[in-house]
Parts: C-alpha cells; sequence; structure tokens
DNA sequence: GGGAAAAGTGTCGTTTAGTGAAATTTAAGT
DNA sequence: ACTTAAATTTCACTAAACGACACTTTTCCC
C-alpha cells in the first residue's frame, strides 16, 4: 500500500528517485518493473507497479468499444502506457512526452494512492489544492459519509 | 507485445526509424516484414508484424459483406493495407498517400498497442489528448471501473 | 528514346539523450 | 562527536536518433 507525498527534485536527465520508504514494498511487488501512464481528466501522470497495471488494462481492454467514455479510457490510459524499469539506484527515466504532457520543470510531488502513485508537477498540484478549497463544498451524495 | 509511446522524426524521404527497443522483437515476430494500414475512425495509421495482420485481415474478411459496416472496414483497413519491409538501419518508408492521409509532417509519434502499432502526426495526437481532457468526464456505464 | 527530375535506398558523421558509476553530502547509530 | 551507511547530485561514457550526402531506380516530359 502506498500512501503519503512526497516533493522530489527531477535531475537533469528527467528521472526521478523513487522515495526510499517505497523501495523495498517496489522490488518485492514488481522486480523493478513499473507502468507510467497519463490520468484521462487531469494532468498528471500515474505509476504502477506491473502487475497492477495488468490488471487494469485487462478491465480497459474489457470495456465496449463502442461506448464513447470507454475509448477515451482507451486512448489516454493504454495509448500513453510505457513500461519503465526502476534502475540501480532507485530512479525512472520518464520519458520526455510524459514530462511535457503533465508540465514537469525540477519540482515534482509523488502521491502515494494504495495500488498506485499520482506524480505531479508542484506547482500543478499546489494550484489544485487551491483550487479545492475554494471550490463550494458540494458532498452530494456523501451525506453518510464520516469523516 | 508492443507497449509505449515514443516521437520520431521522418526523414526528408518521408521514412520512419523504429524505435531500438522494439527492433527486436519486430526481427524475431515478423522478419521485419510489416503491415501498414489506415485507421478507419481515426486519422492514424496502423502498422502490424505480417502475421498478426494476416489474422486480422482474416477475421475482416469473414465477415458478411451485406452488413455497411463490414464493407466499410474492409475497403478501409483492406483496401489500404501496405506491405513495408524495415531496411538495413531499421527504417520504413512510408508510402506518400499514407502520409497525406494521416496528415503526417515531419514529427509523428509511434504508440505501441500490444501487437500492433498506432502511429499518429503528433499535432494531432496532441490535438486529440487536449480534447479529451478538455471533454466532460462522462462516465456513464464505467461506474464499477477501478483504476 | 533520351534527358531530366523526382522518388527511393544506403552510408556516414554529428549531436543529443540515456545509462551507469563515482563522489559529495546527508542522515543515522553507536 | 565520530563512524558508517545511505541517498542525492554530478560527471563521464555509451548508444541511439538525426540530418546530410551520395548513389540508384523509376517516372514523366520533351
Amino acid at each position: 500500500m502506498f500512501r503519503g507525498i512526497t516533493p522530489i527534485n527531477l535531475d537533469a536527465k528527467g528521472r526521478l528517485a523513487i522515495p526510499t520508504r517505497y523501495r523495498d514494498e517496489i522490488q518485492d511487488r514488481c522486480d523493478q518493473k513499473m507502468v507510467l501512464t497519463v490520468d484521462h481528466r487531469e494532468r498528471c501522470l500515474l505509476l504502477y507497479p506491473l502487475p497492477d497495471w495488468n490488471t487494469v488494462e485487462a478491465s480497459v481492454n474489457a470495456l465496449p468499444n463502442t461506448s464513447k467514455a470507454a475509448r477515451r479510457l482507451q486512448h489516454m490510459l493504454i495509448g500513453h502506457a510505457s513500461d519503465l524499469e526502476v534502475d540501480g539506484s532507485g530512479r525512472l527515466l520518464i520519458p520526455a512526452l510524459h514530462r511535457e504532457h503533465a508540465h514537469f520543470e525540477k519540482r515534482v510531488v509523488m502521491v502515494g494512492q494504495g495500488h498506485r502513485f499520482e506524480i505531479w508537477s508542484e506547482s500543478l498540484w499546489q494550484a489544485k489544492n487551491e483550487a479545492y478549497l475554494a471550490e463550494d463544498d458540494d458532498m452530494t451524495g456523501l451525506e453518510d459519509l464520516r469523516l
């Protein structure tokens, strides 16, 4: 289970050093083999251990491709999926197109989300948080939730 | 399995250099013999290793040609299919008609899609992505999906 | 049919990006 | 506080992608 948020500096070649506390779990779970793709509704990247990605990919591929929403998902998620391997120093090279897509500069934040990570440009992440705070607090459908 | 997205510059003669990480697999799978055709609903090209294309072609040909949708598929896919061979430097010459159809200029992106590739003009690919991101997030029928 | 132009093919050198290792810095433990 | 280990940054090397060039083949026009 990945949890927590970590700010990280990309190096000059666009490599991202995985926070140490996740490295053992990643080693165990997928032998350093991960898949990076884009989120279909936000300007951020999604990072899965390979086995978890395979599950997601299978369920997205199984959707009827007559549905427009399904085709959108297939185009975005599957189309942008890239195999990555964690190198000997615990780093991942983020492909240039993905960096551009998510507007990465030097500083990014890596957000643990259970079986996967979200990776955001730090400035976009901050903007997103500000936007959430400014928004009306619409909790429709969530009335029974106890936080 | 082809996966990942790579930006590529066509050379002055319209040749596309296959990314090196795919070359071994292509050599093994089809001895450099590939088939290029057009997608029937997007302005992009589809590139198959010959054996995989043969499967696709057979199943499209098996469709009842009383169906209008089937005739459309046969016309588009099979009609535009063109045999290509990877040259000694790992490049494919994209026929002029295909380049025009998909609005290729210099920069294209090659998108691994399992047993085949999609090839897009970079600007069309970006436009498509932006359009998807801007779209309403209509997930009707996909409520149970866990990404 | 001859010539010219266009299109196709192959090779080479340069540049850029990717990879791996080393060294410095930081942190942790004794 | 000192030693050891770990993590991050920097540097150097390798390989792939790019562009240029030269040669061949085909096509079109005169």
